[in-house]
DNA sequence: GCGAAGATGTAATAGATATTACGCTGTTGT
DNA sequence: ACAACAGCGTAATATCTATTACATCTTCGC
């Protein structure tokens, strides 16, 4: 038995059940997924997606971490390219929607929304890898703003919330309307960009030139 | 047969049987609970339900439709009572926030965003009869203030969103998280008013007071 | 009290699907 | 070429629950 291939040959068959699980998952909801269903698309047989999986909520974990990832990232990149905050923030607030109105995204958030009724600790974990380390790292943005001189109307927390709120509402919107009348114009992300601007106070700043010299550990 | 007492009585089962539904609903999910479940706990029969119900899904929809209000009404009183906008935007949002993070409400949601995936005309008639009016009703409200000479930073469409955007993003987080960490204090809500007020431009407008004498449709 | 309409409780039906078991087949390393 | 073994396909199991059917019991006007 040479590992390496036996390897190879049984990630190529997990990848091939994760692919067509998401895609089902995604298209017709984690319960009315039949195993059956992902045996068919993927190919292969139940026994190996027992033997790889455990049962069927071992798929479902399996393929909602894989997607799950917070925006720290996001957040990241986008402060990393420096500017006035107006300008940085603008740069997130377009990745921001690219990633959080990704229907992929929004459905696998129904699903552990559906989920998070029996069973609380997935729905948290979600939680957690997602809204959590994206609030800490936005918490942590502003705050380095404040320390280089830079006033803020409410303190860094509450302005992170206020933030991702702003995209949050459009994901739930989405959940539940499946983007009936949905507007992501950019227009729509400019006016609530400087919506927030004005709002948490950063637009009197407006001549701050965010560079990397200071020492930054976001 | 006297209709009335037949009607009294098929009524107090109805009744009886939508509580116990809700109930469970609320605590279960909709998959999760069995008409069995139902008919234990409400007392009467299988028989009665279906008579009364059609099927499952009959129950869902009176249990879902009859607690799923708008917030006109809470926008409506909240205008009605006067005061300079800081002053009603406050006192809309301590309703807002009553009414949106309401358990119920909450477990609700769940449900209809469960269901939205394989029943997608179900969660559109729920989102039409909650958000949109909503919204509707407070583009009004904020068309109205600038009919009177309150300047305002966006077109009333657009505000609208992003004030019941800050009670939509809780209730999303709350959906998932089960209210891990939530904070519902007054400090909080007072800081988010703060901000909308000082986004939405309204600050500046600070000494106009609104009183009623003018036509006011809303 | 009586009789009929309607409610009840129980049990049968029927279909779905997660999970397990098992014999078969193709691949692999020698 | 071959022996061992991992993955395959199928079928059986076992349970669960919406829905229907039916015989019995209540209720209520008379």
């Amino acid at each position: 038995m040479t590992d390496q291939t036996e390897c190879d040959r049984l990630d190529r068959r997990r990848r091939a059940f994760i692919e067509a699980a998401r895609e089902l998952f995604v298209r017709l909801g984690y319960e009315r997924t039949t195993l059956g269903d992902i045996v068919d698309r993927a190919g292969g047989s139940l026994a190996t997606v027992y033997k790889l999986f455990g049962n069927k909520e071992g798929i479902l974990e399996v393929v909602v971490f894989e997607k799950a990832s917070s925006g720290a990232t996001l957040v990241r990149e986008a402060a990393e390219k420096g500017g006035t905050p107006h300008e940085i923030l603008h740069r997130l607030a377009v990745s921001f929607q690219a990633h959080f109105l990704d229907p992929e995204v929004v459905a696998l958030v129904r699903i552990v929304i559906a989920r998070s009724v029996s069973d609380k600790d997935f729905a948290r974990r979600f939680f957690e890898r997602t809204a959590t380390r994206t609030l800490d790292s936005l918490q942590q943005l502003f705050a380095d703003w404040q320390d280089r001189g830079i006033e803020l109307n409410a303190p860094p927390h509450l302005l992170a919330e206020l933030f991702l709120g702003l995209f949050v509402s459009d994901v739930h919107a989405d959940a539940i309307s499946h983007r009936v009348g949905m507007d992501n114009s950019l227009e729509r992300l400019r006016a609530r960009t400087q919506f927030f601007v004005m709002g948490s106070g950063v637009l009197e700043n407006k001549n701050a030139n965010i560079s990397f010299e200071g020492p930054n550990g976001l």
